[in-house]
RNA sequence: GAGCUAUUAGCUCAGCUGGAUAGAGCGCUAGCCUCCGGAGCUAGAGGUCACAGGUUCGAAUCCUGUAUAGCUCGCCA
């Protein structure tokens, strides 16, 4: 069949051939011609090349990060940190209006047992002078003595309802203790260079309960069971066994219920398109429960809400967990990343100037790609000398691949020609290139509509490693045919374009020296 | 007991809306600066795509079951 319908295809100015092959009719591009396309809608698009308009006029609103104040930030936190400020910044790129909102927690049975704890234990001077491994450390203790004492968390219970009823010690040490979470989460942000354009905590929610039970009470949805408000979620085909419990028996509000009323208050507050959730996987059935109860009252735009779940990150075989003090502190990660990186800039290019920074830019975001380069749903074995690796598939990689073409940019001193010759370019490594630039948008379009920022990642690879090729084989400066510079430096600058718009949309940083 | 997610080379992963001989990186072996940055490039060795069935002209990819691992299943968040 092949044999016969290849004859039957004429060659065109974009085809240059068409032959069977076995049961495939395969089809050549014309190289110039795909070239010269690719190239001038990069040359049209500029910075934008890769955004379309598929987000204008369209709102989405991202929960990421969300860290508990009573614990320290650790590396296990970094997925939902990069992960979500990926999302939000794709989506800002193809021109989604964002709302990235961090809505820590800063209520419940963690701050129960860091007040029982400081009362017990705390020797104020040394907590105010370093809280947050003094507060850590009695978080630890807490945990550790409440296995042989079991009444300890009688006291955490105790503490928890004197602070929700407005006793001042409690009060006063709660707004501490959350202050200085506060402070340090900011500070690991700026460091990453992560913003939000709303922080607010779960206490805020606490006592939006009753409006959310009066909404399901209305519609009839509500029912007491053991003492508690739940509502049953196994009613139609998509069963969920468990139910969505509104109201504890004890009458305080539940992790559903703040959620609940987080989501409508959002809605209402920006009217959203798009919602996504960024947290581990164990939250999976959380937020199906959440939809679910949503769409139950019958509210229509619960179709734009989505969980954007990630695999658990273990620790040597372990689970990571701040109870038991087995973490590993971002901050010592991050600054570990940017020593080795110092070191590595001194051996290889040691008159750089602005080598802090620049140590600073390559060490953070190696980091940061260890983190989104592989799909969102694998779980992940923290391994410290993996994370800070720097040659092959990593994010220095595809930075000093930048730096490089940037580095031809800056030599050729002029800006790229918009009149070159491009028919001037066909060679295989140059065609490899392009069809990596031409694949970046397809890419682009899937990480946004899946949440899945490790699609650019994979991309900026295939892209860099097509560079390579191109810079190993072809010489673009190097050369008496002004012609030919004129055309690969506007190749050049497709790729620097790229790749600085993909580093920059995976949080990362594009140095043009490294 | 039920459910979710995963399982691809020694290690870390890509490929998953079905198509040609399953691809990278790390590590290992052997190479590449008379030429734009060697954090690079070239070549080689390395695979029963967890297992068993099924659908299909064709399955790593879809369906069913099994195994293994992690997670979850109304008063933690």
């Amino acid at each position: 069949m092949a044999g016969k319908v290849a004859p039957l295809l004429t060659d065109g100015e974009r085809i240059a051939g068409v032959s069977a092959a076995g049961p495939y009719v395969n089809f050549s591009l014309n190289r110039s011609c795909f070239i010269e396309h690719v190239l001038s809608e990069i040359a049209a698009r500029g910075e934008k090349y890769g955004s379309g308009d598929q987000g204008a006029g369209k709102t989405l609103v991202i929960d990421f990060a969300s860290p508990n104040l009573a614990r320290p930030v650790h590396i296990a936190h970094l997925r939902s940190i990069a992960i979500g400020q990926a999302i939000y910044r794709i989506h800002d790129f193809v021109g989604w209006k964002c709302v990235g909102i961090n809505h820590w927690g800063d209520y419940g049975t963690n701050f129960g047992q860091l007040l029982a704890a400081y009362l017990m234990w705390a020797d104020p001077e040394k907590v105010k002078a370093n809280p947050v491994a003094e507060l850590l450390a009695l978080y630890i203790r807490f945990n550790e003595e409440k296995e042989q004492n079991p009444d300890l968390q009688d006291e955490a219970r105790k503490c928890l309802s004197r602070l929700a009823n407005g006793d001042a010690e409690m009060v006063s040490l709660w707004r501490f203790f959350i202050d200085e979470g506060r402070r340090e989460a900011e500070r690991i942000y700026d460091i990453l260079d992560v913003h939000f354009d709303e922080f607010l905590g779960e206490s805020f929610f606490a006592d939006k309960l009753e409006d959310v039970v009066e909404l399901y009470q209305k519609a009839g949805l509500a029912e007491e069971s053991d003492g508690a408000l739940i509502v049953r979620l196994d009613g139609d085909g998509e069963d969920i066994p468990a139910p969505c419990m509104l109201r504890t028996s004890n009458g305080t509000s539940t992790y559903h219920s703040r959620d609940i009323a987080a989501l409508l208050h959002r809605h209402e507050k920006y009217a959203f398109d798009r919602v996504v959730y960024v947290t581990d996987m164990r939250q999976i059935l959380h937020f199906r429960q959440i939809f679910k109860a949503l769409k139950l009252l019958g509210v229509d735009w619960i179709g734009g809400a989505s969980h954007a779940p990630f695999g658990m990150m273990s620790f040597q075989g372990e689970a990571i967990a701040t109870r038991s003090g087995n973490i590993v502190l971002l901050e010592d990660v991050l600054e570990k990343a940017i020593e080795l990186t110092a070191d590595i800039i001194d051996e290889k290019n040691p008159d750089l100037k602005g080598k802090a920074e620049v140590a600073r830019q390559v060490g953070i975001s190696a980091v940061i790609f260890a983190d989104v380069s592989s799909r969102r749903a694998r779980d992940i074995v923290f391994d410290l000398n993996e994370m800070l690796r720097f040659d092959g598939e990593t994010g220095p990689y595809i930075q000093y691949t930048h730096a490089r073409f940037c580095s031809i940019l800056r030599k050729h001193d002029q800006p790229a020609d918009p009149m070159a010759d491009l028919s001037m370019l066909g060679q295989l490594a140059e065609m490899r290139v392009a069809r990596q630039l031409e694949e970046f948008p397809r890419q682009l379009e899937s990480a946004c509509d899946e949440s899945e920022p490790s699609y650019i990642a994979s991309s900026l690879i295939d892209l860099a490693t097509a560079a390579n090729k191109f810079y190993n084989e072809l010489p673009v400066l190097v050369g008496d045919d002004e012609n030919l510079t004129a055309a690969r430096i506007r190749l050049v600058d497709g790729i620097r374009t790229v790749m600085r718009t993909g580093l920059l949309l995976l949080g990362m940083n594009a140095p043009e020296e490294m």
